[in-house]
DNA sequence: TACTAGGTATAGGCTTTATCTATGGAACTC
DNA sequence: GAGTTCCATAGATAAAGCCTATACCTAGTA
């Protein structure tokens, strides 16, 4: 039984004619017959009373034909099911973010998606790196906003943008205010460190360990609105990126000149993933973003 | 958008995988692959992401597949629904006969009928040759028993019985009793003849054309035992299919001579029409009993 | 790193089949 | 009785489905 064969019998019963039939599906009437014929031992019955000039359903055929009608709508119910879907600006969107960017990024990425899709679902998570890989797998998140390294083959990252670190001292630190420094500078100072599990503490042992440093720290947090307030107070000194960088804070910020001291944020998505037309928008406003910012920066 | 290629979609969605899909499927794995694609395009939509060993459903995916679920059911709904109309022995049958014929064999057809398809439904129609004629036409009934002549090439007829005509006679007329008899020997006689309209008058008034008679009408009925009433009353004389003799009627019944003086009895239909079991089951009871009747008469 | 295994996509050939044109045959019309 | 209409049949052609072989990719492993 094929798809073409029920159009078919559908349109002799409309028509009440082969030849009508043929004619309105656009074929010639010898095929239509043969497919009519073809059905008709498929089902071994006969579906229409060839009688001279005029044709008629037999019994069979009238058992048949409500259920061909309703295969066929069902057909293009099933076709259009995927187009509105494909157009739906009310599918929803999964994001990840981790809690070193959610605070800087993500009400300006929110802020800018529902502008323009007032309708769309969204949903953000903030949780720390391996969740949010984890969350892209099981495909809980569709999108994720962490930074690099990635060394997940089956992820595929956007890059949005590169950022420096900084260092952040005390005011009364004897290198607030200069105008460089180095890791190797701060060689011996007690460090203010994220809590363990934040890729950034991972980065800034990382950028220390380049620099022969082995961090002693003196206090962890989780945020670096904790952190930057400890660094104030005289705890220790830390390193932030740049868009951590508070100056309500009681601190001073040096770039620092470490090759490692920067880190870059991407956007991540499962490789081979498929996106409805909201979650393809929301990845769209935010690289268009990173990519307005890098411009506003480099042009004036 | 092809059956098949709604079957391999749900393979595809039940286990997880081209290859075991192709499996289930009974084809090979490219083969598979390849409709799937062309579905895909047909849709512009991906219905799976590929992503390494695991296959999973997108969005556009999950919308789609309830639907092509729904589309094989309803197929195989249109299949049995064939099949079981096709078997059904509960299903109806309408026949019609003449008023000539109704009560001398419609009570063993349809008792002998309705031992075997207690379930059918019968309706019988009971009405002159013009009107079975045109309800076999508009379908209104199914099979009509009825006498030649007919010359309706539109219809299909079985032959159940030839029958030959007697001439009933008062039993105080001069031939009453005679072994043999022609219409010719009745020239001149009164005739009690069934109203117009019923097929057995006109055979009668052709059977007497040919003996070159004009017939006297003295009484007309629509109904054999009153025509033999009144012959029996002395009324005139008359002629009847075998059938119709009645040893209980005040008459004397001689077989007539006449080449026309015979009636043949047969089962029509519809040319090209398509019968349910019930209906073909109700022309096999016909048919056979009328077999068996001829069979009956010659042997002993 | 290289190699194997599991799984999908691509390429090329073969076979089936849906469609076409031409024609036959039956029934209805003028 | 010729012409018309309509469905079925026959033979040819072109499309499409399926096959085998193979490329390609990822993941797991020596």
């Amino acid at each position: 039984m094929e798809l073409q064969q029920l159009r078919y019998v559908c349109a002799v019963a409309d028509t009440g004619s082969f030849s009508r039939a043929a004619e309105r599906c656009q074929i010639a009437q010898p095929s239509l017959s043969q497919q009519i014929l073809k059905l008709e031992e498929d089902l071994d019955a006969k579906l229409f009373d060839r009688l001279g000039r005029s044709i008629r359903l037999t019994e069979a055929g009238r058992a048949f034909l409500p259920h061909a009608r309703s295969v066929l709508q069902n057909v293009e119910a099933a076709r259009s099911s995927v187009a509105v879907q494909q157009l739906d600006v009310r599918g929803s969107v999964a994001v990840g973010v981790i809690p070193t960017i959610a605070p800087y990024r993500m009400p300006g990425y929110t802020a800018r998606f529902t502008e323009k899709f007032s309708q769309a679902r969204m949903r953000i998570v903030e949780d720390m790196t391996p969740a949010l890989v984890e969350g892209l797998r099981d495909q809980s998140i569709d999108l994720a906003i962490l930074a690099l390294p990635l060394r997940h083959k089956d992820l595929e990252v956007i890059p949005l943008c590169t950022e420096p670190v900084f260092a952040a001292l005390p005011r009364d630190h004897p290198r607030a205010g200069s105008d460089s420094l180095s890791l190797n500078d701060l060689r011996g100072e007690p460090f203010v460190m994220l809590r363990d599990g934040h890729c950034f503490r991972d980065l800034s042992i990382a950028a220390c360990s380049s620099a022969r440093i082995t961090p002693n720290i003196a206090f962890e947090s989780g945020q670096f609105s904790s952190v930057l307030a400890m660094v104030g107070a005289g705890v220790g000194i830390s390193m932030v990126p740049e868009m951590a960088v508070d100056p309500g804070a009681a601190c001073c910020y040096t770039r620092l000149s470490d090759a490692r001291a920067r880190r870059t944020i991407v956007l991540a998505s499962l490789r081979g993933r498929t996106f409805n037309l909201v979650q393809n928008a929301f990845a769209d406003v935010v690289t268009a973003m990173e990519h307005t910012r890098r411009h506003d920066l480099s042009s004036p």
